[in-house]
DNA sequence: CGGCGGTGTTAATGTGCTGTTAACAGTTGT
DNA sequence: ACAACTGTTAACAGCACATTAACACCGCCG
């Protein structure tokens, strides 16, 4: 299985130290961030989803709670484990409300932290899935179950069933060539002259879709087909 | 849907009552037992698994940790939530090791156990919401049972059984996509022209009725169904 | 370079889907 | 039998979307 991937957003820099260095040499991939706002500009940036986030509830600018929102926002999945300095019950209870999984009150020691990570990841991919199926598209969020397209800013569009059809065919083959008659059989069950020119038109709409992130592109491969172009 | 089926195992029995007719209320289905050997008993009789399991950790005969691992032995994806009047950080870890999930301590708040519960079912996706007898919909009450829908100013209304599972049904699906032909096999059991108009006929009604709360739309996905929209 | 077929893009079009009201039919209770 | 209530069908208006049309452009072939 990959290197589960954890956002860890932490002020305190040398109790983030400590925590980095446990979790790495657990086999976790990191990525530390030290205010609300780096982390929110990491999760757009990103072009993967990450399989948990461990968010302290006091930070500069923004704080946790409003973070976590953001993050459920983009990916209302991923569990998010608060850390806080206060135990009242009633901060938990907001917590919990807010979107949170789980609670570890400061001091905490590594292992229960450890410990509670691999309770939520041990879930990670046992998940049946009515939860929408994310699909990191760059920076775009591709939610095709709820035909939505979510760009690096948050704003969403809402797609058409077709288009969003298409668009995961394209995914399922990105960075491949896929040729037009295959995608006309495959999508409308037939191949004439006008449906390919109904093709034309919806691979215009992605293109303008897609433009939020500059490094995707949908190529054209004359005569051939197209090719959707993203990193990774 | 089913209702979330939840083993509670205290041998304290009026915190016993409490915690169940709270939960009962829920709209989760519990099964009660005080003892150890008397959950071991129900757990291997029963002919379903359970979907979360609730164990206090000092138990007569047998204690909480040896019963976890024997429910894990059966079923070892089900959620444990161990209930503990200790809060030391060494049985915590404990327990953590030995297969619990999740850890509340005594005297706990019974919204806080209701939160933890959801955590873990939502990903199991056993219920993606409990069905409680009352739930909020923006400003409104709605009370599937009595087949009420009431206002912000207290009015009531009275709705249909029909109505009242088309809207129970959006409910469960708030702010996703829900498509027409799974609704019509959901609620109607086939799916034709005429029934198809016949949900058309209802979505209209339950627009009129949510129209009090401006928050609370229902969009319409054209050529997919219908998405009830509403904040939280 | 010139032509032609393939493609990009926008706008117009028409079909099918949806919103809504009202009539209708079936059921229940009086 | 009647009234009240519920779900379905009808009818018509309105709209969204896939398709078609139109025109500009590009790349590949001679």
């Amino acid at each position: 299985m990959m290197k589960a991937h954890i956002l860890y957003v932490e002020d305190d820099q040398s109790l983030s130290f400590v925590t980095r260095d446990n979790l790495e040499l657990q086999g976790y991939q990191l990525t530390c961030c030290h205010d609300g706002q780096e982390a929110l500009a990491v999760i757009s940036g990103a072009d993967f989803l990450f399989d948990l986030c461990i968010l302290d509830v006091m930070l500069p600018h923004v704080d946790g709670y409003t973070l976590a929102s953001e993050i459920r926002r983009r990916d209302p999945a991923v569990p998010i484990i608060f850390l806080t300095a206060k135990s009242l019950k009633e901060d938990r209870i907001q917590g919990l409300k807010l979107g949170a999984d789980d609670y570890l009150t400061k001091p905490f020691s590594m292992e229960e932290l450890q410990l509670k990570i691999e309770i939520f990841l041990r879930r990670r991919h046992v998940v049946s899935d009515p939860l929408p199926a994310l699909t990191k598209l760059g920076t775009l969020v591709f939610d095709h179950e709820n035909l939505l397209l979510q760009d690096a800013r948050g704003d969403e569009r809402r797609l058409t069933q077709k288009e969003a059809d298409l668009l995961r065919y394209l995914l399922e083959h990105k960075n491949q060539v896929v040729r037009r008659s295959t995608i006309l059989e495959e999508l409308w069950g037939e191949d004439d002259y006008f449906l390919g020119r109904s093709l034309d038109v919806f691979i215009s709409r992605l293109r303008k879709y897609v433009r939020p992130d500059n490094r995707l592109r949908i190529d054209t491969i004359h005569g051939v087909g197209f090719q959707l172009v993203c990193p990774d």
